[in-house]
RNA sequence: GCCGAGGUGGCGGAAUUGGUAGACGCGCUAGCUUCAGGUGCUAGUGGGGGCAACCCCGUGGAGGUUCAAGUCCUCUCCUCGGCACCA
């Protein structure tokens, strides 16, 4: 017997105390059993949780909770994404170090996730600062530099003056910081560089097999990698031995090029720059409109003239070089033959500039076009080409593509957008790159011996800078390779490298051996994965390119990380992302504290669908509270009144069968909602209907208790995935002996879906005019007579000719008249 | 500019394959319970008309297809997210 009050306190502390004890979600690999790998985003540990983490773990845990009923073998971890730019500015400003910040925020939210209920296998919890961790990361990094899969460059990156940090091209938004929104300038250092562009075809070409992601990621994902075919293409230069190449997906308007257009940044601008200078000047310009002003000033081309002159590799005619704004270096060759009469930018240039525009297109339905007003880019066939002249865009592009080939003066290409990642940090809260740099040998990896480079925590911050850049004791040390006097990297990875493995890690957490053991091969890959879509990018194609890495590697053996992917909305407070900045967050820990976290999970998931953003409501939450208190109340109520009987289904009233079809159904909508469609916001709302139903079932009767008690038993299932605590205490109270967490979900009995009688809608050229019950087995015939007796049906055919009549089995019937 | 998602009561949302629009929850109204507030319970709740039975209108806007459209097609307006001078 359970209280007549639901205290969510002294309920919650006994289901999490049971489930500690018996170690409820402790898994390991068992080769008889269907395995369930479901991945929520692990955190970083900034302090507490907020409502998004809430969300995003209650959404993995339903999904856990579900599938394990299923009979599956459920693996469920946590973690932490533990190094990161958060912990060096706290160590600045309370004077701690990062690394003990780190760990207390870790203890902390570590018991506020236990304080949830989430169903983790906490034996396989990891953090990415641990030595143990970062070491395989290290590890695999001089295995891929043995393969010549990374490399050091010294490039031009974007440095971030208040961060004091590189920053990787997916990490400037808008020309700015992702992290504190400074516009960012460029430097060049020595960096390292991972070549995610040796798996950029692979990378593309997966995702149109991965049913299991949102299409809007995959689309993302295809932009940013960014593939299209071109042509390279060579012009002379007069006067001179080089030639400049330039990079055009429209080799079909080659004859159409009246001048040749070079980016602020490449080499033949800055030679101009030194004879001239007002080209000098330009550059500078150019500088400093940076990438931020030239995103908004869209419209304004600019450009000027460097006096050279570039030969057409076919017509040998002569064409000004020009420097442009909106030519840029990372792309292609840095340098465009420009078209005015078919590319609306070279259009814009070429009539500030008074430069000829030639058409060589015409549009292949003889439409009219006015190059007076703008550029015609579209396909369409060739004209004042010469040679090439009534050829379509599509038999030009190979027509003039192989043409070039044989003058070598060009050869088709493939450019992605996709740049090479860059990895290095001029960091301290990171692991440390495994390099030693030896003035003989150059670059040495760390022998595997000697790893893991442990990153020294006792350190004292002083402002900015990286502590370890200032530690001979860390950086001084001998090479591997000579014996002689080395120093080591200090710079430390992009943290995106942790969160790139994570997932596989936790199916071989505990192996101090090895990177991954075969229970990876058993796991992976991870059958749900559950994030945040502003990871839609970085993270996923990380991970993904990690992936086939580590399977190059020999490590595991799936192509792909996460077979399905379901992005969380985000939790909204008055419309806006709830934020520290915005000042409108809630605090889940008061939520927890006032209404427990079966509360919290439950309005999480009731007050929208996963993917979509949530609007916080306190009242919303407490029609949550509200409802778990009814239902407690509900199954008190049932036990007060008696004992109950078997059930028996031979003889049950016609209300006793309504009763009990509503639960099997209800049992029915469940399974799919939450099985297939995750939508558990209607899921949750089936078993209120049902609760509603049931509240109002007063039969006292010995069957009518025993369908109470079936009722009972299925609603307590069917919400233990998202109120796991107070279902553990009802499932006992309704005297099982068994404990709920190694139950199955219920069956749905398909005798008690079974109507005698169904009502059928009846409409009039479409109109709903009445609603009629008729048998189940009712032939067409016997419904429209039916459906034409009702009365009111009659009032709108009554003088009307019937056209015919629609009869959707067991739905309606449709009578056309005129 | 391009790509993607979306627009349904006072609010969050439901309607899964073209077939009863507004499930469920919140809020609100009335009543009961209560010294009172709160809790709990009962009834009502898209707009308009009607004592009622019922009727008319209604899913951002305008057309269209269909026996039937929130759902499909065309055009258009707005909101959100992403990318953005990509040659």
């Amino acid at each position: 017997m359970i209280d007549e009050q639901y205290t969510p306190d002294t309920v919650e502390k006994n289901a999490q105390d049971y489930w500690e004890e018996n170690k409820s979600f402790k898994v390991t690999e068992d080769a008889g059993k269907e395995k369930f790998y479901c991945l929520s985003m692990f955190p970083y540990p900034s302090g507490k949780l907020h409502m998004g983490h809430v969300r995003n773990y209650t959404i993995g845990d339903v999904i856990s909770r579900f599938q394990r009923m299923q009979g599956k073998n459920v693996l469920q971890p946590m973690g932490w994404d533990a190094f990161g730019l958060p912990a060096e500015n706290a160590a600045i400003k309370n004077n701690v170090p990062p690394a003990k910040w780190t760990r207390e925020n870790i203890d902390y939210m570590r018991a506020q996730l236990k304080r949830l209920g989430l169903a983790y296998d906490w034996d396989r919890e990891l953090a990415t600062c641990d030595k143990d961790y970062y070491r395989w990361e290290q590890w695999l990094f001089t295995r891929l530099y043995e393969k010549g899969l990374v490399y050091k460059k010294t490039s031009p990156v974007n440095w971030c003056p208040n961060d004091l940090t590189v920053l990787a091209n997916e990490q400037v938004i808008e020309g700015r910081c992702w992290r504190c929104d400074t516009e960012v300038e460029r430097k060049d250092i020595p960096q390292w560089f991972m070549k995610i562009t040796d798996y950029a075809d692979e990378l593309l070409e997966e995702l149109d097999n991965m049913d299991g992601w949102p299409d809007q990621v995959r689309t993302m994902q295809r932009n940013w990698i960014g593939k299209s075919h071109g042509v390279d293409i060579e012009f002379g230069l007069e006067g001179r031995d080089e030639t400049l190449k330039v990079f055009t997906t429209r080799p079909d308007t080659l004859m159409g090029v009246t001048y040749v257009a070079v980016a602020a940044l490449h080499p033949l601008a800055t030679e101009a720059g030194e004879r001239y200078p007002n080209v000098k000047a330009f550059i500078k310009e150019c500088m400093q409109t940076g990438t931020a002003e030239a995103t908004i000033e869209t419209l304004d081309k600019k450009g000027i003239d460097t006096g050279l002159k570039a030969i057409h590799p076919v017509s040998g005619e002569r064409v000004p070089v020009f420097i442009a704004n909106f030519v840029l270096m990372g792309y292609g060759e840095g340098a465009v033959m420009a078209v005015p009469a078919h590319d609306q930018r070279d259009w814009e240039f070429a009539t500030r500039y008074g430069l000829p525009i030639r058409q060589v297109i015409e549009p292949a339905n003889n439409e009219e076009i006015d190059l007076n007003k703008q550029a015609f880019t579209e396909k369409g066939r060739l004209v004042n080409s010469g040679e090439f002249d009534d050829l379509s865009s599509e038999q030009a592009f190979d027509k003039i593509a192989s043409y070039l080939d044989s003058k070598n003066k060009g050869k088709k290409r493939t450019t992605y957008r996709l740049r090479d990642w860059g990895v290095s940090r001029q960091r301290y809260w990171g692991a440390p790159i495994p390099i030693i740099n030896c003035s003989k040998c150059g670059e040495v990896p760390v022998p595997e011996k000697d790893l893991p480079v442990v990153l020294p925590e006792d350190v004292k911050f002083e402002g900015v800078g990286s502590p370890i850049k200032k530690m001979p004791e860390f950086y001084n040390c001998t090479c591997p390779s000579c014996g002689g006097r080395a120093e080591r990297e200090t710079d430390t990875f992009d943290t995106f490298m942790e969160s790139s493995w994570y997932y596989a890690r936790y199916a071989s957490a505990n192996n101090h051996e090895a990177m991954l053991d075969e229970r990876a091969n058993y796991w992976l890959p991870v059958d749900h994965y559950v994030g945040g879509i502003e990871h839609a990018i970085l993270h996923l194609l990380y991970a993904r390119f990690y992936n086939k890495l580590m399977r190059d590697a020999g490590l595991i053996r799936n192509d792909e990380p996460f077979t399905n992917l379901l992005t969380q909305g985000m939790v909204l407070k008055d419309g806006a992302k709830m934020s520290k900045s915005k000042g409108n967050t809630v605090d889940p820990q008061a939520l927890i504290n006032e209404y427990g976290a079966d509360t919290a999970r439950l309005f999480m998931m009731f007050a929208a669908p996963p993917e979509q953003s949530l609007e916080w409501s306190d009242e919303g939450v407490q029609g949550s509270h509200r409802f778990l208190r009814r239902v407690w109340k509900q199954v008190y109520d049932h036990l007060s009144t008696g004992t109950v009987v078997a059930l028996d289904t031979t003889s049950l009233t016609d209300s006793q069968k309504d009763m009990r079809r509503q639960v099997h159904e209800t049992i029915n909508k469940c399974s799919d909602d939450i099985g297939r469609r995750f939508t558990f916001n209607t899921a949750i709302a089936a078993v209120m209907e049902l609760m509603n139903t049931l509240s109002r079932f007063e039969d006292n009767s010995e069957q009518g208790r025993a369908i109470m008690q079936e009722a009972l038993e299925a609603i307590t299932l069917m919400l233990s995935p998202m109120v796991p605590h107070i279902t553990h205490t009802l499932w006992r109270a309704l005297g099982k002996q068994t404990t709920l967490i190694d139950e199955a979900w219920p069956e749905v009995d398909e005798s008690a879906l079974k109507r005698d009688s169904i009502e059928i809608v009846v409409q009039v050229n479409g109109k709903l005019r009445a609603r009629i019950a008729v048998a189940a087995d009712a032939d067409k015939a016997t419904i429209e007579q039916t459906a034409l007796a009702d009365e009111n049906v009659q009032r709108f055919t009554e003088g009307k000719q019937i056209i015919k009549v629609i009869i959707v089995p067991g739905k309606l019937v449709n009578i056309v008249v005129k």
